[in-house]
DNA sequence: TCGCGAGGTTTGTATAGCAAAGTAGTTGGC
DNA sequence: GCCAACTACTTTGCTATACAAACCTCGCGA
């Protein structure tokens, strides 16, 4: 039983303690996976592949934004307004380290089958 | 460009709209994750393992419970009061789910080392 | 028996997340 | 060519969340 007795198998240390709020924010986490995928992504795209309303994204750019991890471009297609966003150095390094915190917890989650279970 | 051309390579889903922001907040994650791990734990141990304060704890502990994705014993060790987390059925459903949509999101971001990065 | 500390819980507050309402320019109908 | 409806967001307002400080209860030592 954790905490009291010591178990040499057991991993005493926070799974996430090395996130970023920011980053592991669920919309956002999907914000910078799109944009990672690309140059530059429109903002109807992103409202839309992820179901939100336009004003929770703008919201969450703007988060991302101030936090550099992407660049926003205002602009047109044709004549009509459009925004993209796209992710910096910054951003692709903030999402990388998420990545890797993150396969370290799913290797843990899936390497304990504990026998008590 | 994504949104601009059909490019079939690129998935156009959201890449996180399968998570449960219950499940996936990061302290409550870390929570779920330990209690994986063996049949249940001690209150004192999540708090000084994730480092957090015993309200803020204490908070997240209940969300689990109004969840499902917990139970919460108290008794006591010698004459002291303790209280344990156990991780439910439903929880760990919950948290397969999770390393599920995590996993693939994992894979996502690994596999788009995108040619205009 | 009084005070101190352990072990949590409740309360207060700042922030985050969300959608409704608002804004600015565009296009289509007549 | 003027006005209504639409596109493309942004701002505003509200609710819920996350956190720590303050609080509570019980046991123990002096």
């Amino acid at each position: 039983m954790v905490g009291e007795s010591k178990d040499p198998t057991t991993q005493e240390t926070s799974p996430t303690e090395d996130l970023d709020d920011t980053v592991h924010q669920r919309v956002r986490l999907g914000i910078l996976t799109i944009a990672n995928e690309s140059r530059k992504v429109e903002f109807r795209f992103l409202q839309e592949t992820m179901g939100l309303t336009a004003g929770n994204l703008s919201q969450h750019i703007r988060v991302l934004e101030e936090a550099g991890f992407v660049n926003v471009q205002k602009g047109t297609d044709g004549r009509r307004p459009r925004t993209w966003v796209s992710i910096t150095r910054v951003g692709k390094v903030a999402l990388r380290q998420e990545i890797a915190v993150l396969k370290a917890l799913v290797s843990r989650v899936e390497g304990s089958s504990a026998p008590s279970n």
